[in-house]
DNA sequence: AGGAGGCCGTTATACGTAAAACTACATGCG
DNA sequence: CGCATGTAGTTTTACGTATAACGGCCTCCT
């Protein structure tokens, strides 16, 4: 308890068992075998015990020039999506012996800060988010091993890259509602500029394109339930037919959208079909029950972790989009005759 | 581009500017004033940006003795509410030049390993939510400066503590209720060891005990969704005069307590009314919107840094419990007439 | 007997940075 | 002139660790 007493070093460690400071540095480290005796090793063991030691973690990166340590950047962090990334991430990491630390990407913590300067743990790699766009010029520039999570192959130029299979989960989508018999599409856009989403458009437009007589709207919001349904209300309240199926690009929009629908005296799945893309606690708590995707958040972060090892290693990270599954719950239904 | 070409160092700069290590130094930390000139200090900035210079931490966190980062321990990231905790004390942080890295307590990395081990970046100190029970051993065997989130004052032995009113948001939400007419309650507690979810249970003890009458039963699940519904399910089955009120420890329990009512066959608030605590986004997603206790989670780690900031600094850091604000919404009316 | 090798350590060094202590020269002032 | 003050740097050192290089002593074999 003494105030001001500095924490011990491994020198005082070796000071207090009578060893020298390499000594101690064998033993903590698990080195001593046929170097030190079992007697001494005991010793070390116990003095370190009794002070409390801990290893001081500037000096040790320093001296072995890496960290074990790796940064996660990811938008706003209020979705339990990310929370399952970095939760696989994380448990990889684990197994290797290493650590992973967060950057949120700032929303309110000022303007776009670069995120090593928050972030100030000393770094062996990064894993980004395509959609913490704000922060990848930072990054770019250091030389950092980079792995991208959900990002265009093309344009990360050399930077490995581990996408959801995401083109899929919006065929699965199309093919559900197409099959139910719905024609007439509102697409619920999240407003947020990221390859994730600029595939979801392209997707739905290129699947319902093979069958004649589909339309497809598209209305644009936020990923806010607030924003969401503001949005729903106005797309859904303009002139023409209306849409008979909502595809939402991801769960909150849909449940914003769920609020404009019963606003509007509509019915789901009666009136209108809604799906979303996902599948967060939010989308069973809603009722009816959304129909979404499900996408698999912990295996995410764990292949994403995986390539970054790999890419540390000077091997190749391995190769495919991680698999989705559409959830077929209450939310969608054929269209009503009318 | 030079492949396994080493990150340049201050002594590569000094090099290309034509000084030494310590000019380096001395510029980049703008500390240069009166010690270098000005033309000398523009060719050392000049050649840093060119080698595309970045200090190693690491040297610098062993040379400075201080690493101006903070450990910030929270339970399962799942909630917006912690995210919200994180961006507080993160504004509150770099305002100070201070970086914050999340330990999230584990929840399938492992048996519930200590956090530094995870989280290898050193640190200067720790904020941690008392909701991440299992680490905390590991934390206090540690010295470093710690200051606990809605941690029972008495029981953190010298921690400094930053606490919610929650105390007062359980009285208003039981005033509320009373005021109603409600005198059958149901209490969905969470099923955690936490100080700040026992204070729950006992303000809403000894708040409806001042009027006669009123009966409270309890009900207890684990936070989520489907827990909370078979939990609520099972209690409202049980024989005995229903109860017209059900107060929930935090939002998500309330989201699985609609499952359950609306499955029964019963209506929010016609025959039961419901109450949150949190004002998640969730609580606006549901039908009807939920009455529940809106937290001010940036605020609350605003204030966790700035105590942190106090402890580090040897200051006292300031007291008082964060205010907390009932939202009235559609999920409480008066008991209908029986 | 003598040296080869195993055992049990110690001494010395480097990692990259920040900053205290020092040097060298010019200028100003009594 | 002699000394203080100011400018513009350099040299040196320390932070705490991991490990390469070194060295004594004992045993055992030929």
């Amino acid at each position: 308890m003494a105030r001001g007493s500095t924490r011990p070093t491994s020198r005082d460690v070796a000071e207090a068992a009578g060893v020298s400071q390499a000594a101690v540095s064998l033993v903590l480290g698990d080195k001593w075998r046929g170097r030190v005796s079992q007697p001494t090793a005991d010793r070390v063991r116990e003095a370190a015990r009794q002070l409390g030691y801990r290893p001081n973690l500037a000096a040790r990166n320093l001296r072995l020039g890496r960290t074990r340590t790796v940064l996660l950047v990811v938008p706003v962090l209020t979705t339990e999506f990310f929370a399952g990334v970095y939760t696989g991430a994380a448990r990889i990491a684990a197994e290797h012996g290493f650590g992973v630390v967060l950057y949120p990407s700032p929303e309110g913590i000022g303007p776009a800060r670069d995120p090593f300067a928050s972030a100030q743990a000393a770094l062996d790699g990064v894993i980004a988010s395509s959609m913490a766009a704000d922060a990848l010029t930072a990054i770019r520039g250091d030389q950092l091993p980079l792995v991208m999570l959900d990002s265009d192959p093309e344009g990360s130029l050399g930077a490995a890259t581990v996408n959801l299979d995401i083109t899929d989960g919006i065929r699965q989508v199309t093919e559900h509602l197409l099959a139910l018999g719905h024609r007439h599409f509102l697409h619920l856009a999240a407003d947020v500029p990221s390859w994730t989403f600029d595939i979801r458009a392209r997707e739905l437009a290129t699947r319902t394109a093979t069958v004649p007589g589909t339309t497809v709207r598209t209305a644009r919001a936020p990923i806010t339930i607030e924003d969401a349904r503001t949005a729903t209300e106005t797309a859904l309240g303009a002139p023409g037919p209306r849409p008979t199926a909502l595809v939402c690009d991801d769960d909150k929009l849909a449940a914003g959208a769920y609020k404009a629908i019963r606003r509007l005296g509509l019915r789901i799945p009666d009136d209108i079909s809604v799906t979303g893309l996902d599948d967060l606690a939010l989308a069973t708590a809603i009722d009816p029950e959304l129909t979404t995707v499900k996408l698999d958040a912990e295996l995410f972060g764990e292949r994403g972790m995986q390539a970054l090892l790999a890419v540390l290693d000077g091997r190749t990270p391995q190769e495919g989009d991680i698999p989705v599954q559409l959830v077929v719950r209450g939310s969608t239904a054929p269209p009503s005759a009318s």
